[in-house]
DNA sequence: TTTCATAATTGTAATTATTATAAAATTAAA
DNA sequence: TTTAATTTTATAATAATTACAATTATGAAA
C-alpha cells in the first residue's frame, strides 16, 4: 500500500487545494486499495461526514484525475472505478466474484502495429475470468 | 472487411435464428466497422425499418454477444461499443475525435505477474491518445 | 475584526445508457 | 387452421453521472 504521512501536503504537490472532504476521500483511498465505485466511497464515508454529499464525491475524484493523482478504470460495463496505483499495472476482474485486482506485465515488451504516427498515452491492459481463490472453490 | 456472402446462414452457423431484423443490425455491423454504439446502430438503421425498436436492438446485440458473433468494447466511460472483428486486437480511442481504430499486438510476447492460479479468459488491450489524422491538424 | 471575493460543498433536478416487463406480432409446428 | 413458441415492440423503471444554483467555508485586504 501507498504510504502517506500527510495526506495534506501530498494533495499540495499535486496541486490540490486540501479541504476536510478532499483528504477524508484521498485518505479513504489509500486504505482501501479495492478499485471502489463513487458509491462505495459515498457510502463509506458518509457515516463519518454526515453533510457529504455524493456530488462531492464525483467533483473530487474527476479533480483528483485530472491532477494525476488517481486514475479511473474502465473494466466496468456501467461504473468506473478509482484506483491511486501510480506505476503501470494491467487489472484483472473476476467474472464470479467482481472482485479487481492487480497484476504486473512487461510493458516494454509489449509492440503495436497498425499505430504509426499516432500519439500514445496511456496504456490499459484488462483481462477477465476467474480468480484464484473462485477458481479453488469451483 | 469480414466477408460473409449469406449473412442468414452465418447467424446459423452461430446458432442464430435469422430473424429480419437480426440480418439488418449484423449486415451493418459487418459494413461498418466503426465500433459503433447501440444509439448509432439504432439511428441508421430505423430509417430503412421504420418499427425498429431500440429495445430490439439491445436484445440482439446481447444475444449475438452469447453466442460469440461479436465482442463488445469497453474502452468508452459511458457507453458500450460493438465489434465484429473476431482476431485478437488491441483498441485505440483517439481522445480528440473520439475515433476507435483496431491495432495489432503481439499477444504470445504479454507476460503477467501476479496471476498465478488465475483462469483467464478475455484480455483486452486499451490504449488512448491522438490518431494519425488529429495529430497531424496540430 | 469586518468585509469582500473566491472556492468548495451541497441538494435537487436533469440526462443518458441500460434493463425489466408485458403486450402485440410473427413464425413454426401440429 | 389452430396452437404454441419465439421475436419484436412500446413503455416504464433503474442506475450512473452531470448540470445547476444556492449555501457554506476560506483567505486576503481593509
Amino acid at each position: 500500500m501507498k504510504e502517506i504521512q500527510n495526506i495534506g501536503s501530498e494533495l499540495l504537490r499535486f496541486d490540490i487545494k486540501p479541504s476536510y472532504q478532499r483528504i477524508k476521500i484521498y485518505d479513504y483511498l489509500l486504505k482501501n486499495n479495492i478499485h471502489p465505485t463513487v458509491d462505495m466511497i459515498y457510502k463509506k464515508l458518509a457515516d463519518g461526514i454526515p453533510t457529504l454529499s455524493k456530488t462531492t464525491v464525483y467533483n473530487t475524484l474527476k479533480l483528483f484525475e485530472e491532477h494525476g493523482i488517481i486514475k479511473s478504470v474502465n473494466i466496468e460495463e456501467n461504473e468506473i472505478r478509482y484506483d491511486v496505483q501510480t506505476h503501470i499495472h494491467g487489472h484483472f476482474k473476476c467474472e464470479q466474484c467482481g472482485a479487481i485486482y492487480d497484476f504486473d506485465y512487461n510493458y516494454n515488451d509489449l509492440k503495436y502495429s497498425g499505430l504509426e504516427n499516432f500519439i500514445l498515452n496511456q496504456t490499459d491492459v484488462m483481462i477477465k475470468g476467474v480468480c484464484k481463490t473462485c477458481a479453488s472453490k469451483n
